[in-house]
DNA sequence: TCACCTCCATACATGACTGTATGGAAAGTC
DNA sequence: GACTTTCCATACAGTCATGTATGGAGGTGA
């Protein structure tokens, strides 16, 4: 968009972008393909191809738009509002009850998409990396925080591949014990 | 194999299953086509399509196969040489340094195969509720029981889904300040 | 008005995979 | 030794997706 600058009803690049995080949580990796997201936006190939120079394009762009929108928002969020000493708790607390469905969509990109495992592989260290630091706010000696963070990162993972929803609720108690196990 | 019964350096049906695992293990759930399956099996599909009406009977056929090799095999090999007080920290200690490669392509098989999916969901559960009992034997309620299971269970899970190897490894020490805090 | 740019449609070639049809090689049975 | 059964190869049609080439509709600017 250079020349003129109206044009609407017709789609951009961000456009498609979006619906392919849209497409990725509701079918998943497998419908991130030109053929089927031209379909559920309406319109055909043509327009794909014009925005893309083909479909390695288009995923590079998609990754690289969810790093950018997705990354920190948590943890922003977390220093601004919530007092230091409560931080680990409110933290497992919120990870432990977000909506999965996109982190879990981008892991079972990454099984088949190097780039994509990559870019999870960065994020997880640096979760890990923060969750250690929190821990070690508590008095936890720097070898054993790793290890906790570990240990707690792989319960918020974990939840969501369980297959059933009521498997996924846990209460603010049992949560409590486990926080203050790793935190003591 | 009824009317003769050597021929061997033929493939049998159970051989097509057998490597159907393996390929599910080494590819990933992409790798469970005739086309591919064969090739790696130096045969062409004419065998594959011997042995299975098609692909969707050959893939019912090796969840079956996969659910009855190794289904309890975990919990037999425990309730035989762990006495009842060790056995959850054994248990989980087994859990969280055993090999996930299986566990994690049959998830994400499951993700685009609802068959597999109601199989996993039913492990699940199983999993869970044995994990609820083991702790019901040292004095915890009912109640807490099955929302400690779960948490114990995710992280069980979870560690699958990490990026890298090193942040998949935990000392006993950790381990065995969880599982306390878990069954105290 | 007319040239130009943006965005999209359509048509075509290509590739990977499925499923079917048919024939054949090799071993077992009588 | 004819006959049968098991297992596999080959060839063909059909489906679904990619990528490219080309043209066209409609807004934009001088």
């Amino acid at each position: 968009m250079l020349y003129g600058d109206v044009m609407n009803d017709r789609l951009s690049r961000k456009d498609w972008l979006k619906h392919g995080l849209r497409a990725l949580i509701a079918g998943g990796p497998g419908t991130l393909k030109a053929d089927v997201l031209a379909k559920q936006l309406g319109v055909s190939r043509g327009s794909f191809y014009w925005h893309f120079r083909n479909l390695a394009d288009f995923h590079d762009a998609l990754l690289a738009y969810w790093q950018t929108t997705s990354t920190q928002a948590v943890i922003e969020g977390l220093t601004t509002d919530v007092p230091q000493q409560d931080r680990l708790f409110v933290l497992v607390q919120r990870a432990l009850s977000a909506d999965m469905s996109l982190e879990r969509a981008m892991r079972l990109w990454a099984a088949d998409a190097p780039a994509v495992a990559d870019v999870l592989a960065v994020v997880d260290r640096e979760r890990i990396n923060y969750l250690g630091s929190l821990l070690a706010h508590h008095a936890v000696s720097t070898s054993d925080a790793v290890e906790r963070a570990k240990l707690i990162y792989w319960t918020y993972l974990g939840r969501m591949d369980v297959a059933t929803k009521d498997q996924m609720k846990i209460s603010n108690q049992t949560l409590a014990t486990f926080v203050a196990a790793m935190q003591d």
